[in-house]
DNA sequence: GTGAAAGCGCTAACAT
DNA sequence: ATGTTAGCGCTTTCAC
């Protein structure tokens, strides 16, 4: 990669005329007469004229190469079985080129993650937007990261590390008081069971029923099809509920199949909400009430955390959901 | 940023203790006694050992500046509208990931689609991946690029350049073909009706219809909405059709609120079939009859051209669409 | 062969 | 304040 060398400058007129475009900040030098043209966007001798208005733009790489950083951000999220991520990923994409930030996006199971979080690392990321939870054992890979990390789920934060996420248990209360405010009594759960998500927790304590009762909480993974599969068994089970928590919109999406495989209506017979307001949720049959993350607002703020513009707390910084109501949602028929 | 000095080196085992991990060439020199380690890969004085093996990986800013190229490409998609890009650009990702390479996202309107294309070239990535449609006055910007280009859209393809894209003629055909044969004759357009869209093009050749027949074909983007809205001024014209051809999943389920919210059910009033067959066409209610796109398919065969491993033609190259069949989709009532 | 040296195009520390 | 120089950590060429 020999460099082509430049045609001789044009005699006489100068500010006019742009006489290499793109040329590396030497060639500049050398035609305004110095050795080397130090600063990015020095004005050239002769006065105002600054190379950058010349039209030049420096080489990234090389910036990367000298100050030890790239502008570009790694993005670790989860694999695309939730739209919602879909949403959330280009929420923060559009957050980081207004900052003039690239991002590197990588989907990662909880396995491949501690891979990815030295791969970005090695990458002169300017920082690392993690979203997947991490296995205990690769905590203390994340801890040793020497590029800044900011995480985006509430689920078991690091320590010591901004982590934006919305607050889930709220968002769940929400949803839960919902649909008991419209004189449900019988609301089931579909989610995680096996942790300690804040989303059960909310639905548990709205309701005051205990995390053992029988026949309520149901586990579904957060797909459509965890959504139908669930669904099935409880629609399977004696005693059906009036109403259905749904721990995502692709969760619900999922199970509105299974209730329309049943022969039963929304919300005639069962009614059903989630959480994350993804654009699949308001373009269901019917459209499923949600309880939305603010994930435009959730998305800038990551960004800015990143670049340490606020200096925010290293700590887990909670968003509030609000409640979207669709026609998924009704008082249960008798 | 100035370089900590490595500890010195532990005098006596060599490849068994890994003294500095992680560090440059240079390091692995001086304590091999040499004063450059010329190669990445080359094994020190003592015999077999690399320095890769002795924890060494190369930074590849460096890489890139030296070589001029980095091990990432650029991906310039749509705004996602349409979901099926979220699950292509994912196929896509995976597919980079196997050969090494990262990819940086770009969400583009066919506005900013020069822009990007040239801030990924300042960007030395290996190559673009465009999947958006160029204006006109953007082509010229296209075709003087030093990165290597492969196109994702069947859409007018710039020549010199290989393209990728399912044969989304054959699969307008197909979808067609499909309703006539189950008896359909009144059989809706929905998509776009300003360009020469293929899809418009194989429904009105296998309909044997004039593309200035009145009433049948309807402009429609390319979202939920988009669909919606179609939909809606169908239903509200005289004479409906018995069936409805959709030019993507997403019109295809802002078609299918649009049939319910008029009362109508789908199959029995009217038949409904798109193009694409992503996750949401299988969960939808009904399931979508729709015809698919071979994604992962494309996007191997995308990298590959990029790196141009086959030394592809530098023309279209169509993917054939398969037909997936699921309850969306019946013979007319009468 | 194997080892040294000259870039790549910047930034930052350093002289003047 | 200016203008110069020395890296950043590689790849490539060149000399031995």
């Amino acid at each position: 990669m020999r460099h082509e060398p430049y045609p001789a400058p044009h005699e006489g007129s100068r500010a006019d005329c742009i006489p290499w475009c793109l040329g590396p900040t030497r060639d500049y030098a050398a035609w305004a007469g110095c050795v080397s043209a130090a600063a990015g966007d020095c004005s050239i001798k002769d006065g105002a004229t600054s190379i950058r208005k010349l039209g030049y733009s420096p080489n990234p790489v090389a910036q990367a190469l000298s100050s030890g950083s790239t502008q570009v951000i790694g993005l670790i999220v989860p694999d695309i079985g939730n739209p919602f991520w879909a949403v959330y990923a280009s929420a923060i994409e559009a957050a980081a080129h207004l900052q003039g930030l690239d991002v590197l996006r990588c989907s990662a199971t909880s396995d491949s993650t501690a891979f990815f979080l030295s791969h970005l690392e090695e990458m002169k990321v300017r920082g690392i937007l993690l979203a997947t939870d991490l296995p205990d054992e690769d905590r203390a890979v994340a801890k040793s990261l020497s590029t800044r990390l900011v995480q985006l789920s509430s689920h078991r934060p690091l320590d010591g590390t901004v982590s934006i996420a919305s607050d889930l248990y709220q968002g769940a209360r929400q949803a839960t008081y919902h649909l008991r405010s419209l004189g449900h009594a019988r609301i089931a759960f579909l989610g995680d069971l096996s942790g300690d998500d804040p989303r059960l927790a909310g639905w548990s304590d709205t309701l005051g029923v205990s995390l053992q009762a029988p026949g309520l909480a149901f586990q579904a993974e957060f797909t459509m099809r965890g959504g139908l599969e669930a669904m099935r068994s409880i629609l399977a089970a004696p005693e059906t509920p009036t109403a259905v928590f749904a721990s995502s919109d692709a969760i619900a999406i999922g199970a509105l199949h299974a209730i329309r495989e049943a022969r039963l209506d929304v919300p005639a017979h069962i009614s059903l909400i989630s959480l994350d307001d993804s654009p699949e949720a308001a373009f269901a049959l019917p459209g499923i009430t949600s309880v939305r993350q603010p994930v435009e607002d959730m998305a800038r703020d990551a960004i800015a955390a990143l670049l340490d513009e606020q200096h925010l707390e290293a700590r887990l910084h909670m968003y509030p959901m609000t409640l979207v109501q669709r026609s998924s949602t009704a008082s249960p028929a008798n």
